[in-house]
DNA sequence: GCAGATTACTTTCCATGGAAAGGATCGTCA
DNA sequence: TGACGATCCTTTCCATGGAAAGTAATCTGC
């Protein structure tokens, strides 16, 4: 077995539409998903708490999901995960020669340096990187896309953007323009 | 060692405010930020590619990492995982007597049926939840919270409300409505 | 010029969850 | 009624990545 089927939701709960009073028309209709039953389920059995964050969360938390289960697809078709991509995708957009240390790819890919060294070894152990010491500090260790892997790389970029952008057609430029404000704003202003 | 503190993106590329033609003022200024810098990136090594798809696919998905990081503190501090979590809110907010079987668990919480054995194994090991055969169908099995579990996950949602509050205070309660429309439309519309 | 601190990466161990096989039970239909 | 397939959960094995210790090289201050 894969993945169970999923029974829906045990609870029906009310609709919900925009739960703070600021109501702004976005083109987006008020159709009830997953997260506004979540909500209406928490406000039933917690009448003294406001769930309503949960809608922005709750969604941002179900989409990455969602999204990522669908862009890996692309990347399985290249036999890689997602962690390889990451690595040829900073190495690539960072431009000749392609190489970075370990340092720079643990910090524009969000992992530990770790994790880094295993993503690495495993493109090494296909032929898409190399690795050698850095020169004059021989504690840094440089990472290049070998030819092969930019070439993979090149074609893989040119997939998964096409993939991305299929994701994304059910929005219009500027609803897409006004949600990639709106995500920015909340990253720069997340406290911490 | 935790966390390499991350040097930086190398390359400096160019602010790159919105990337639509149809530019949709939401009051989020045009701060440049780490995706910004990684579409600057591509624009200037794949000028034949349009990567403004990352502009909104890669927020999510760095959002998604930065709130979870900030939720999962407080769920630390009842020494608990997110896995953990998730099982607990789904039982508890699908009210009296907060009793749901496996399958139910896993559609809810996403998991396969695999990881929701193991969840509960845990949380089982805790005394924060039960288990028992469905009566009449041998195969299925209840699993429900205890009255410890109910007086954890009861205090522990609080806490995680007012966490999601606090880290969406950046956001206006019409900027949070918006974002919640565009984030449901976006997750209806998703291709499959 | 060298001891101790720091830096940069690697290694080891562990936690988590997916995939797929396994086991028990149930339903169906001959 | 009993065999076969479906369903529901558990088990096993594996992949991934984090935490923290380990290792080697570099820096700092005396």
């Amino acid at each position: 077995m894969t993945r169970d089927p999923a029974p829906a939701e045990p609870a029906p709960a009310p609709p919900a539409g925009a739960d703070i009073d600021t109501d702004i028309d976005t083109g987006a209709d008020a159709d009830t998903d997953a997260l506004d039953r979540i909500v209406g389920q928490w406000r039933r059995e917690r009448p003294d708490l406001d769930p309503s964050p949960m809608h922005v969360i709750g969604r941002i938390s179900r989409l990455h999901w969602a999204l990522e289960e669908r862009l890996c697809r692309v990347f399985g078709r290249y036999d890689m995960g997602r962690g390889e991509f990451d690595v040829l995708a900073t190495l690539r957009r960072a431009g000749a020669p392609f190489e970075l240390n370990a340092g720079e790819l643990s910090g524009s890919t969000m992992v530990t340096s770790g994790a880094v060294t295993k993503r690495v070894d495993r493109l090494e152990r296909a032929g898409l990187v190399t690795r050698r010491a850095a020169e004059g500090d021989a504690r840094g260790r440089l990472i290049r896309l070998t030819d092969q892997g930019r070439e993979l790389i090149d074609d893989l970029v040119g997939e998964h953007l096409r993939n991305e952008s299929d994701l994304l057609a059910g929005l219009s430029p500027g609803e897409q323009a006004a949600l990639t404000d709106l995500l920015r704003k909340l990253g720069r202003t997340l406290p911490d």
